[in-house]
DNA sequence: GTCTATACCGTGATAGAC
DNA sequence: GTCTATCACGGTATAGAC
């Protein structure tokens, strides 16, 4: 933090935002805390935006942008339904991971202002189209048929919306090997032998 | 809301604070829209607390000790590590549904106030004991040893701790069943048919 | 147990000089 | 682009009557 820029510009001032949002909160940050942040003082981040406010509504659309732009991608458009879903559970995992700060945000966005109700209309659009991704992949039968579309889509993009709350770029693991380990544990489970409920052969290798 | 009670106590308005802080979130949420929730002045709120800190304190305690409760029953302190893990998970799953409101407020403190830490370091503590179990449970090989095992703990509670965003109890599912959805979904994973990579005989079922 | 009235401070935001 | 000075408002909390 103070990590002061001789000239702020507004995207520099959004980058110092984000981070001091992401450890108060937004309500839990103070322009003051900002200025300090910034290293220049209350009036000035003025010059650079509008409000506090301008600088979450940058900030969350920009993840929003992202989250949305996977679901356009041929992965996501093209292809059986499981592959799809299981294409969108990566990518967004590494979305996320991509856009950490802002996509972290997002996710902790309550809805007080105009700003946040806007940005959790958009989150649940994008719930809605991955559930409907998962009753298709469960329609063709190849997820389980015995959980729920929907509750299947909650528990799934729960898990990986829970990364923002650990993962740190600078960490033991990359990116990408976190959305592997993600999608191996949702398609394939932790157990180490299937069989060990019911008998039954032994299952090939479940390779990524 | 504005459930107002003709005489309040210190119970009465912890119910009330919590479920204010769970929707406005506990910083965007001011002593005078606690007043009007319960239906009384802000003046008359601290004849029951010394203040807003009080109530958050009640509210993230009250979810640790029922959260560490888990880890001292039986279940989790006797047998294979796996069905220790497993037990944990389940019981984790349903204190979370339990005291749903609490447990919210507990995952959501940022570590603005002493309260705030205190709330946080516990949650390490509870944290690091559940990937110890993890460790134990891949050590015995009946965990897949191809993910570290802080990973795979981080992973699953991840999963957990993110039913509180959109579980309620009024809704179409009941506690036991997301727990038993979610323990199924870690365990056994969501595929079908665990050969779908690779061309195979036909699968067996996929009970729960 | 709840009220009205009030103290006191930090908040987001603006005006205008440099 | 940044500053000092200032504003109006809402924040937590207290005093004391009923």
């Amino acid at each position: 933090m103070v990590k002061r820029a001789d000239r702020h510009t507004p995207e520099s001032l959004l980058a110092v935002a984000v981070e001091v949002f992401n450890i108060r909160g937004y309500d839990g940050t103070s322009m003051e805390d900002l200025a300090k942040a910034a290293g220049i003082t209350k009036s000035s981040i003025y010059h650079h935006v509008t409000g506090k406010e301008e600088l979450l509504r940058i900030a969350v659309t920009r993840a929003l942008d992202g989250l949305f732009g996977v679901l356009d991608e041929p992965g996501a458009t093209e292809g059986a339904a499981v592959d799809r879903f299981a294409y969108v559970i990566r990518r967004t995992c590494l979305e996320l991971v991509d856009k950490l700060p802002y996509v972290t945000l997002l996710l902790r966005v309550r809805g007080n202002t105009v700003t946040e109700r806007e940005a959790l209309a958009r989150r649940r659009d994008f719930d809605h189209r991955v559930a409907d991704l998962a009753a298709a992949a469960i329609a063709d039968g190849d997820l389980r048929a015995d959980l729920d579309p929907r509750l299947t889509s909650r528990l799934v993009f729960g898990l990986v919306n829970s990364v923002v709350e650990w993962y740190r770029p600078d960490g033991p693991e990359s990116g990408p090997a976190v959305a592997d380990a993600l999608s191996s544990l949702v398609l394939t489970g932790l157990r180490a032998h299937q069989e060990s409920v019911l008998p039954a052969p032994d299952p090939p290798e479940a390779g990524s």
